[in-house]
DNA sequence: CCCGCATCTGACAACGTTGTCCAGGCTCTA
DNA sequence: TAGAGCCTGGACAACGTTGTCAGATGCGGG
């Protein structure tokens, strides 16, 4: 019995490690891990040596062991919501490009809404010793990062505040886009605007919803309860909720849709309307403009959310941040044709 | 000088680890490991000590060191081309899904259609040791990836074939279905019917072309080079190339676009035009039901494609898998409207 | 009362890498 | 030619975890 200890099984199928390259090119560890690193003081021949039992052998540097030795893994986690959202793919990718340019890879996974699932994530990617956290809250309690936070995990909250927890945040200003957006509909002279959004226990539902109701205060008309649709989200129920506020006596003449997903039923509708309702969307579509009429949209830049997010992130890990700051980012209204529809009673 | 060796700097802002936990709970190190990992051999009590410890301490176990020793990392990685293109969005996301049901985490990267940097990405990836690798290729030779193969990493290719190595692809039908779509055409009886695509270099846009062809020599018409436009991807080359095909003595009365990001602007073209050209689209595309006309596609199923791939990732991951295979999935032609318009001359 | 056995616990090595430190050989100068 | 100093290379420990194995403890039976 020549091993005391089994290899355990399958280990990596048995790859190189700098020992065997060393053993082979004949030079000691460290020489190896000199080469590979691309530190100075190895002669052009040692190296040369290194370098083809390298290639010989098909050696890779375990970064597991690196990243053990060295305390920092040259990675980042991002939890979001759900991947196959199109308003997170650019936000994703603008993260993505941020973290490459600092030399560090990216590894996300949805929380499909669920804070339990966002915390099982976060917290899995802190036990990989991702250098630091890029969160799309799910839940409204974060002090669950508190341990991790302290332990130097750098942290920024997109798209959402944190909650329970004091850390850097980076939003879109939701409020003032939905007042913006409303706002617009009533310099249409519509005075019956519903308004249909998430359940308000997302941050930016709720604000959206302050926004509109900030709009209407505004121009001092009193919302009725029937006007709103709050929490329905899959496209039977917001079907259903936007059918109602368009029938009876006193039909809205204009919608405020409070997201992308909502607004693609929304639209779909409102197309099936005698009657045209005025739409104004929160969030663009990829061919709003397309539309017969165009999506008018009270539109977020997604990439720069995940851009500023992540720029803050590396400057955290850079050592040189302050206090947490909350950041918020401009929306912007554009016309293109359905938000400008008159009142039609 | 009590340490002759300086720590590392901010390794991990000084975590806890095994060992803190261990000495005030006034346990051995390996019971503390025991408790995390729910091994069995723990009294209650101590098991409580060992808890109310980590908890305290705010311990969470380093996952470096534990894959180091054990040689797994519960972590795959998906090397695409654009995250914020939405057809891999719900790819992405089918990755992780499935990911998730067998405990692992995904690691993302874009290659921006680069091959230099997918081979960067998928090294990288390889060096943090992920056990598999599911790629959408962006260069066609992918023996780099043989000594990786070689020591175990399992790896599938999704969307479009691998280069120069053989192993396990999951793609679409793409030569069925364009030529479905562009038979289709013919078959409301237009005769003149442009093609615009990527560059051939891809495989998808390749076999797309080839559907085209074969659609028109099975109803035998020759294509003119006319007709044609491979490789202009950015809307300012896909608009021009629309209008050329589009004007002249011969205008085409009909369309086949290669892929959503090419279609979008198709539209656009066509919308501005005052003759009616009817228009087929590879790839689905969000509100292509409500355009005037709705948009026909052919459809491909890109979370299909991506739970396909990753199940066949972790079947390799069983060792329950047996020779390379190639496996096509089938594209869907749905009529809205555009597809129909019978040509116009 | 002591032995044997089962159960629980801890010491130790090993995973693959990098930081430190020292040895040996070389060059250059006095 | 000897000594100082530089350059290259290697031995060794440590990162935090888990597998192995042996020691300790307690209990029941002979």
């Amino acid at each position: 019995m020549p091993e005391t200890q089994r290899r355990p099984e399958s280990r990596y199928g048995n790859r190189p490690t700098m020992k065997d390259v060393a053993a082979r090119a004949g030079v000691g560890l460290k020489t190896v891990s000199r080469v590979v690193n691309g530190e100075p003081g190895v002669t052009p021949e040692t190296e040369r040596r290194v370098q083809e039992s390298i290639d010989a052998l098909g050696f890779r540097r375990n970064d597991s062991a690196r990243v053990l030795r060295k305390g920092r893994t040259a990675t980042i986690g991002l939890v979001l919501e759900d991947l196959a959202d199109p308003f997170y793919g650019p936000l994703s990718r603008a993260v993505e490009e941020v973290a490459r340019a600092h030399g560090a890879l990216l590894i996300n996974g949805s929380s499909a809404e669920d804070p339990e699932r966002e915390q099982e994530l976060a917290l899995a990617l802190c036990a990989r010793r991702v250098d630091g956290l890029v969160v799309i809250p799910a839940g409204d309690d974060h002090r669950y990062l508190e341990p991790e936070v302290r332990a130097g995990v750098a942290t920024v909250f997109v798209d959402r505040p944190a909650g329970r927890i004091d850390a850097d945040c980076v939003l879109s200003d939701n409020f003032g886009g939905a007042r913006a957006g409303v706002a617009h509909l009533v310099a249409q002279g519509h005075r019956r605007i519903g308004f249909i959004g998430d359940m308000p226990r997302i941050h930016t539902a709720a604000e959206r919803l302050r926004g509109y109701r900030a709009a209407m205060e505004d121009a001092g008309i009193p919302v009725a309860d029937a006007w709103m649709s709050l929490g329905a989200t899959d496209p039977a129920r917001v079907r259903r909720a936007a059918e109602e506020m368009l029938s009876g006596a006193a039909p809205v003449t204009a919608v405020f849709s409070g997201n992308n997903r909502v607004t693609v039923t929304v639209i779909r509708v409102l197309a099936e309307q005698v009657r045209r309702t005025a739409l104004v969307a929160f969030d663009d579509l990829e061919l709003a403009d397309l539309l017969q009429p165009g999506v008018t949209v009270v539109a977020q830049d997604a990439a720069a959310l995940g851009r500023t997010a992540a720029e803050r992130l590396f400057r955290q890990l850079d050592g040189t941040l302050l206090a947490p700051e909350r950041i918020e980012l401009p929306t912007r209204l554009i016309t293109r044709g359905s938000g400008e529809l008159p009142p039609a009673d």
